[in-house]
RNA sequence: GGCCUCGUGGCGGAAUGGUUACGCAGAGGACUGCAAAUCCUUCUAUCCCGGUUCGAUUCCGGGCGAGGCCUCCA
């Protein structure tokens, strides 16, 4: 590590809770892990937001370190037992016919439901992780793990009501609770948790644990005591994402992002036990965390029935009666800091969609590719928001001065607000512009011509003065989303009527 | 009980040790047969009490209020 290596970007470490300079552990391969989905159901907005807050950063740093430095892990979790349920619920007759094996109704259920995942990401304007880890390809490297924890005294194979487990010693790491500020005494205090005799301590963790014929599981064998002891099983749910981390970015890295929720236990939990297996004083020396997500002033859960997926606000109209592009919904996540809640709204969109179509209005006639590679590689301004904690709010609010300038025809302008609106992640932006969705309209129904030819029927209507008339017609096109408007030819004085896609 | 946020105009929502975005709504104007659209102009705000400071909405302390996490959870 070398001075150099602070390229002006600072982060807020939830680890110390305050905003530090971002050094990398190597310039060369900065690494950065973000806890990705669990795949049983349809994403949803709240796991929208890591996705897009990450992919910012993972954007910002590939423009700081270079875009090949850079590795993104993004796992997705495909073992879980509510991935097992889910199997049961939708395959549960095939699976007691014989007709299906349970791993196979399983990866039925994840392989759906990765891929709309995966639609919807790239929908949402995200690149790809570099690196897409599956649990179930990294089974041999938990149990390897857990093997090496049990060596080392920080975790016991135990008997449970449900079976044998082998769980985390919490007691054997000093420091345990340092990332969520907890103490043992005080979760304790808090006597929520179930006590429960096996355990040494209240808060010890499952690392594996054993399953019943209808559950999916994996043989293991682990030492303790000198003794094999072997528990027909799957992994708990914190040892994922410590295996799958060590194995792509290795024993330490530089970021580890994810929700506010998972600080705990998620996060302290993969600390410890990554900790603990390497002997290492660190995981990831940067922890963020996002922040929550409320629609329409609630709290999204599925008791209130205000769950919204992703898929819906892409494809139908759950909100305001349409259909929300990802764009719209990348800049409404982004106009909030990411640190702070948001609460997601219909209104929230519109006004989203309303910036994104102005912008795309001002970049009209912008300058050639060339330009813009140019102004793209020119080294980001050590004032730029982003390089403060990812400050995504007070960029934007940077690009509507440059926007009205580009508007008025500035074409340095408009290559600046391009350049700027590429790096965080708003390439196809051009889609918004009012001529894009009149062609769209265009090219989907052929309805230009019929247009031309009301138009021309008003035009003559209104020479004639037959103003119920010519109105009617006004009044029948605006009732299809199309919106005249009224001129005047500057040479002749005469009017001009054209015509635009209703906003 | 423990940990942690937040409190800005009519509304939504940014930012900030000195000049307070942006959107919606409102007002006025241009334009129009009337409209719409568009453009221009424009009004309105930093929860309360102390402290630090030349100056606080911003930093610190206290209060009041709202919320989140501590159980699967982005």
């Amino acid at each position: 590590m070398s001075e150099t290596d602070f390229r002006g970007l600072r982060i807020y470490n939830t680890l110390t809770r305050t905003k530090e300079d971002f050094v990398p552990l190597d310039p060369r391969n900065v690494r950065m892990y973000v806890c990705g989905p669990t795949v049983y159901d349809f994403a949803h907005i709240g796991n929208a937001r890591p996705v897009i807050v990450f992919d910012v950063l993972f954007r910002l740093l590939r423009h700081l370190y270079g875009a090949e430095h850079v590795t993104y892990a993004r796992n997705i979790t495909d073992v879980d037992d509510k991935i097992n349920a889910r199997a049961l619920r939708d395959f549960g007759d095939e699976i007691a016919a014989g007709k299906l094996s349970l791993n196979d109704a399983i990866r039925k259920v994840t392989e759906t439901t990765a891929d709309q995942f995966h639609a919807d990401v790239k929908a949402l304007g995200c690149l790809q992780p570099s690196i897409e880890p599956r649990a179930t390809e990294h089974i041999d490297g938990m149990v390897a793990m857990i093997g090496e924890l049990i060596e080392r005294g920080h975790a016991y194979v135990a008997r449970g009501a449900e079976g044998r487990e082998v769980l985390f010693d919490t007691a054997s790491m000093p420091d345990y609770g340092r990332l969520s500020r907890r103490r043992l005494e005080d979760q304790q205090a808090g006597a929520r948790i179930a006590v429960e005799e096996h355990k040494k301590n209240p808060a010890d963790f499952v690392l594996w644990k054993e399953s019943s014929a209808s559950e999916p599981g994996w043989e293991a064998g682990f030492v303790q005591q000198g003794e094999t002891v072997t528990i027909h099983g799957r992994p708990g749910w914190h040892i994922e994402c410590s295996v799958m981390s060590g194995q792509h970015l290795g024993d330490v890295f530089d970021i580890h992002g994810g929700g506010l929720d998972l600080i705990f236990p998620h996060h302290e939990n993969e600390l410890a036990q990554s900790r603990c297996a390497h002997g290492t004083d660190v995981m990831a020396r940067y922890w963020m965390h996002n922040g929550f997500l409320q629609v329409e002033g609630q709290k999204m859960s599925k008791s209130l029935g205000n769950f919204v997926t992703i898929h819906d606000l892409l494809e139908t109209d759950r909100f305001g009666g349409r259909k929300w592009p990802g764009e719209v919904l990348r800049l409404a996540m982004l106009m909030t800091h990411y640190r702070e809640p948001i609460d997601f709204s219909s209104r929230k969109l519109e006004e989203a969609k309303s910036i994104l179509e102005r912008w795309a209005d001002a970049l009209e006639g912008d300058g050639d590719a060339a330009d813009i590679a140019t102004a793209m590689e020119g080294e980001l301004s050590s004032s730029n928001p982003l390089l403060d904690d990812l400050n995504t709010p007070a960029y934007i609010q940077e690009l509507h001065p440059i926007a009205r300038e580009a508007a008025a025809g500035d074409r340095n302008a408009k290559m600046v607000l391009r350049s700027a609106l590429d790096l965080i992640g708003f390439e196809r932006i051009d889609a918004f512009s009012r001529s894009a969705q009149a062609g769209l309209l265009d090219a989907d129904t052929g309805m230009s011509a019929r247009i031309a030819a009301a138009i021309a029927d008003r035009l003559a209507l209104i020479r004639d003065k037959n103003w119920a008339e010519a109105d009617r017609i006004r009044d029948e096109l605006a009732a299809e989303g199309i919106q005249l408007k009224d001129g005047k030819d500057p040479a002749t004085g005469e009017r001009v009527t054209t015509w635009e896609v209703k906003r």
